[in-house]
DNA sequence: CTCAATGCAAAACCTTTGCATGGCG
DNA sequence: CGCCATGCAAAGGTTTTGCATTGAG
């Protein structure tokens, strides 16, 4: 069942709109990977056609404020967001730049020693493993070079 | 000293021209941190005011395809370009938003099968640690909510 | 009722591109 | 000298913003 984030919406003095609960719904569609600010306009626009662009952004940002949702930037393909479930990172791949969560997380006492030793006031942490899904496999051999070292 | 690029560029059958030597020269200059396309536009224009974005931003996706540039992008301030020497990750600002490289990396045969399990074909990957560096840590104290969630 | 949220359109960014000119090899 | 690289300006794509109107609480 979808789970509806109402109370967590006006918990936060936020109203519940249809515009903002058909663009968590979308997101929760596609819990395993993200989408871009530009695809969840076109999902969204099929069930409210004359949804603007203009609200689907400002959504995308105060959601992220809240905290519901996760931003994710990347190079070559602008943000993805998420719903912001458990933590996790991501597979990403440089064929159709779709993001795949996997559990694993690098993240530990040790490496957070390293980075607060030089100063720095450890918040959060991403890591992405770059390279070619199933799909995209056979077309990465032919041309390696196609993403000009945007890798 | 400076090490010149020259023979790198020639024996890609590229011109080593004043503009190319200078935005090699400025990456050089800040190996600890990384860059953003504008900021090597303003520091270029101090020695050859009137070169032209165009000309660096193409020069930046020149030198990338090279291999002689690396290009890291990230939520919140577009894309940053370093010279790509050793491999290594970043501490990032969430204040200053500047990049600084940290020599950790949690890459190893064991991540690496994990994510051959599931049918990726691995070629890079990409870790960074988000938080305060020294300068900004009192700043973010007094008001952690001013980056909207885009961690 | 009131104030936040929306739709629309314009503007603000950042980056790429077309074209004539200049300069490296 | 030929062709690549440059400068300039225009165009492209994405995200933000201003303003009048709508609608949730």
């Amino acid at each position: 069942m979808l789970p509806s984030y109402d109370k967590e919406l006006q918990s936060h003095g936020c109203k519940v709109t249809p515009q903002r609960s058909l663009i968590l719904d979308i997101l929760h569609e596609s819990l395993a990977h993200t989408m871009t600010a530009d695809e969840i306009v076109g999902l969204a626009r099929e069930q409210q056609p004359n949804i603007s662009a203009g609200t689907v952004y400002r959504n995308l940002n105060t959601l992220c404020e809240l905290g519901l949702l996760k931003c994710l930037d990347s190079v070559g393909d602008g943000r993805h967001y998420e719903l912001n479930t458990g933590h996790h990172h991501h597979l990403v791949c440089l064929g159709c730049r779709q993001r795949v969560a996997i559990d694993f997380c690098p993240m530990n006492s040790e490496v957070r020693d390293l980075a607060e030793k030089s100063g720095f006031a450890v918040e959060d942490h991403n890591f992405e493993i770059k390279g070619y899904c199933t799909k995209c496999r056979a077309g990465a051999k032919r041309s390696p070079d196609t993403n000009g070292g945007m890798i």
